[in-house]
DNA sequence: TGAATCACG
DNA sequence: ACGTACGTGATTCAT
């Protein structure tokens, strides 16, 4: 979820102040060449700083500052604050700065005449918590605590950014004993000194808190007190007024009136030339190397004014060798949207032509499906579909920002306006008016991104070459592209009707197994509901004493099979749900009107090179459980003629593992053909003859490695001490001691350049890896161990699609690929081609890349996709 | 909208 | 002392 982090920037701004004043002497401030006194402004860089460490895309930050002319508070009491050593001068210097400083970067501030930074960031706060974000506001002021809600924490900065307490819904109360809102009961007691705020004399800390434990607020002690005989009761009573002005004055107004929404404060990055000058001119250039690399922004730019022209034809329009287009089209899945309209810019003017006049004029298609005009585009396989499902062809892919953008930067989502700004172009449209409601054309909106597609090229070619991805960008990523539009446009058949057969069965077994779940617990309650099984398992029947967790996942409940046999129904009703809602019926709902699913296979999403499939997901159809395999029993052609082929790589992650690692051991277990679990089986138990038990144990620690696992991680997956667990890891290094190494080389990189790579230079970048937050940093080393392998197969099988989708249009063949999950590819084929077909594409996908190992594919044909083998 | 759960590699 | 395997998507409940 979003983040929002705010700042109270004249906190801050004070803390930053003192602190390096206090380090340095008065005398001896930090100061610029020209003598500004620099201190801070630079002490501040660094506390925001910290905070943009955190940010990521979609989150915002916010300051809010005192405007420094007399509040409300003031008019309501001129003795407010009026203790206060006048501001010093040094100080009073550098508070422009530091605004300077937050426009250098970007960053929104904001202050309003008549309110404090309180009050501003107050109701920045509560307006973000409404709109669900997760709000983080960072002061050293406690009145602040007031504000917490479930969205709302606080941090309550100590010292610097090191030391810094985290209030949220939970520790407030159980540090302070009381809830968020009763600090202002605290302060009508107490008082607050530094706002010369004098409250209840004689009522202090401890005083203020038991009282307020005991009758809840400010007005219910007033109350309470006038039956005291004590002092503090008396003073209570005859100080009331002053304290019940203390509490007013401590409420924080969370209802000012901003000219700006939360939408305003998301951080869009910054551009280094205008923090690099603000950084120059006072001298504090330490800063500029320290700032986050992801949020900056490729370069910065004014916003190009996007001309354009709507058009019914394309008469006179010079298309040349080169054009940029972008579709006006319906947000969400692309093939049901409407499509409007297309953008086709040109060197020398935009022109604009809506969905109905693609007809009009014979250029319009012969533009588009002519290979020998460049297209610049975003999300061309979108593209390439949709026009598709319009009945045009398009052809001749040059440029794609979006698999650009990917490549410079996985953590980047598909969203056209985000990744444009992070190449430094602006595609936004201003709130359009007037038309119809039924028409939610935009085709300004289409003129700029055509327009910025072409635009961003140059510098997008630039990046992908000082990343050393260009070669994987053009002979990977962007024919890539093409093919899989082709498998989405090509589809795959399923059977309704078969699905809903099967389905018939599953609701028969669910019903009954419901029905002896309910009789075993005694109680009809929603057995889809961790929460009321938990409650059933655990609170009702006792199951487990004292439970550590609430959990009701498959590895909690196998572990307690024996308690009771409504375990196993649980376990078992779960089955045919996920079967019935996911397989049943979501499928079904997938179909469209040819019969054939037509999946989304995004190239642009994970983290690691791989695809991902949606609408539906056909990468994870049940398999390892038979009767849920039976599911592919649906997936089938007519056309008795047609085959399904099926060809997968055999142990592909450990036989990259084996090259990558140059583990000669490994290496020799493949080249002989050896299985791999048996072997390491062999080596991980010094046994010549592993049990069954054995080799499945080292499967658990064969793909343990592949994830970057601790001992602990180990033993909890097989079931063994921590101490077997550390010797098992210590025999398999020494087995394969190049594996150690290779992690070793791999920490050591991504701790130097916060990124790793595949054998084909895709970068994962992982900023977390010097996270403060130790579990971030664990997280991000054992993401760097993976990324590597699980990329660098990807990379493979993107290549092996690539070839084998070339050789059959080479070689004038009908079969075609219908799908990839990973390591496998699913092809059709008319039986006049099974052979052929067989032989080309196993022999591709062992040949398409050169690796230590040999690779090995099996696979075969089958009816339905449940027969293949 | 997120958490929990479970399907896949 | 801490917390504990990589990468995904769909469904359901609960807020």
């Amino acid at each position: 979820m979003a983040k929002i982090y705010i700042v109270d920037g004249n906190s801050l701004l004070f803390r930053a102040y003192y602190a390096t004043a206090a380090m340095s002497g008065m005398d001896n401030l930090m100061r610029a060449h020209d003598g500004t006194p620099t201190n801070a402004v630079f002490a501040f860089s660094n506390m925001i700083n910290k905070m943009l460490q955190n940010l990521k895309q979609g989150d915002g930050l916010f300051v809010g500052f005192d405007t420094g002319k007399a509040t409300f508070r003031h008019k309501e009491d001129e003795k407010y604050k009026a203790n206060r050593k006048p501001c010093p001068e040094e100080l009073k210097i550098q508070m422009p700065l530091a605004r300077q400083f937050l426009d250098s970067l970007n960053i929104f501030w904001f202050e309003k005449e008549g309110f404090e930074a309180d009050d501003v960031c107050g109701t920045v706060a509560k307006m973000a918590g409404k709109e669900g974000k997760e709000v983080i506001v960072y002061t050293s002021d406690r009145d602040f605590l007031q504000l917490i809600d479930k969205h709302i924490s606080i941090h309550i900065i100590k010292t610097g950014m090191s030391n810094i307490d985290i209030m949220n819904e939970e520790t407030m109360p159980a540090k302070y004993g009381f809830s968020p809102l009763q600090i202002i009961d605290f302060k009508g007691l107490r008082g607050d000194s530094s706002d010369n705020l004098p409250g209840i004399p004689g009522v202090g800390d401890k005083t203020a808190t038991q009282l307020i434990q005991e009758y809840g607020s400010f007005e219910a002690i007033v109350e309470a007190a006038k039956g005291m005989t004590s002092k503090v009761g008396q003073s209570i009573v005859a100080n009331q007024e002053q304290g019940r002005h203390c509490y007013e004055m401590a409420q924080i107004q969370t209802n000012v009136e901003l000219p700006f929404t939360i939408k305003d404060i998301i951080y869009e990055g910054y551009d280094y030339s205008k923090i690099n000058a603000f950084c120059n001119s006072l001298d504090m250039k330490q800063l500029l190397n320290r700032l986050p690399s992801n949020l900056k922004k490729l370069s910065y730019e004014e916003n190009v004014e996007v001309k354009y022209e709507e058009v019914t034809d394309l008469k006179g329009l010079e298309a040349g060798d080169e054009i940029a287009i972008a579709l006006d089209i319906e947000p969400g899945n692309y093939n049901d949207a409407t499509v409007y309209g297309m953008a086709i810019a040109t060197p020398s003017k935009i022109v604009y032509i809506r969905e109905e006049n693609f007809k009009n004029t014979p250029d319009f298609a012969e533009i588009l499906k002519n290979p020998g005009i460049k297209k610049y585009c975003y999300d061309y396989k979108a593209i390439k579909v949709a026009l598709n499902h319009l009945g045009f062809e398009i052809e001749g892919l040059y440029f794609d920002v979006l698999l650009a953008a990917y490549l410079l930067d996985s953590t980047l989502n598909n969203n056209a306006d985000q990744i444009m700004n992070y190449l430094g172009s602006d595609i936004s449209t201003k709130e359009k008016e007037g038309l119809s409601l039924f028409d939610n054309s935009n085709p300004e909106r289409a003129a700029k991104l055509a327009f910025a597609s072409k635009h961003v090229s140059n510098k997008c070619f630039t990046e992908l070459e000082k990343l050393e991805c260009k070669k994987l960008y053009e002979e990977v990523e962007i024919p890539l592209a093409s093919v899989l539009a082709e498998i989405e446009i090509e589809g795959f058949p399923l059977h309704e009707e078969v699905l809903l057969k099967m389905g018939e069965n599953f609701k028969v077994n669910l019903n009954n197994i419901k029905a002896r779940i309910f009789e075993m617990a005694g109680e009809e309650f929603n057995v889809d509901s961790p929460k009321q099984v938990g409650e059933i398992l655990y609170n009702k029947l006792h199951l487990v004493e004292n439970p550590k967790s609430m959990s009701t996942s498959v590895d909690a409940l196998k572990g307690i099979l024996d308690k009771h046999p409504i375990v196993s129904e649980i376990l078992l009703y779960r089955k045919y749900a996920k079967l019935l809602s996911t397989y049943v019926d979501g499928l079904i709902s997938q179909i469209r009107g040819d019969g054939k699913i037509h999946a989304i296979f995004n190239q642009a999403l994970t983290q690691t090179g791989r695809l991902s499939s949606s609408e539906p997901n056909l990468q994870n159809i049940s398999v390892r459980d038979e009767e849920g395999k039976m599911i592919r029993k649906a997936f089938y052609y007519d056309d008795e003629d047609i085959s399904i082929l099926s060809l997968d790589y055999s142990q592909i992650e450990l036989r990259i593992l084996a090259s990558l690692s140059g583990c000669k051991a490994l290496q020799a277990v493949f080249e002989a053909g050896e299985d791999i679990h048996s072997a390491t089986a062999k080596k991980v138990f010094k046994t010549d003859n592993p049990t069954p038990l054995d080799r499945r144990r080292a499967k658990a620690v064969n793909f343990g490695l592949i994830y970057g696992i601790s001992e602990f991680g180990l033993a909890e997956q097989i079931g063994c001490s921590r101490k077997e667990a550390k010797e098992i890891m210590s025999n398999f290094f020494n087995a394969y001691p190049e594996i150690n190494d290779y992690f070793k080389k791999i920490n050591e990189e991504v701790n130097e350049k916060e990124y790793v790579s595949t054998l084909l230079g895709r970068k994962r970048f992982l900023r977390e890896i010097h996270d403060a937050n130790y579990q971030v940093r664990e997280f991000a080393r054992r993401a760097a161990m993976n990324a590597p392998i699980q990329g660098t197969a990807a990379d493979l099988i993107k290549i092996a699609m690539i070839q084998v989708n070339k050789a059959l249009k080479e070689q004038k063949l009908e079969s075609k690929i219908i799908c990839q999950i990973h390591d496998e590819l699913l092809l059709k084929v008319p039986s006049k081609e099974k052979e052929k077909v067989y032989n080309l594409v196993k022999n591709i996908m062992e040949n398409a890349m050169k690796l230590n190992v040999p690779l090995e594919v099996d696979g075969g044909f089958g009816r339905t996709w449940y027969d293949c083998k």
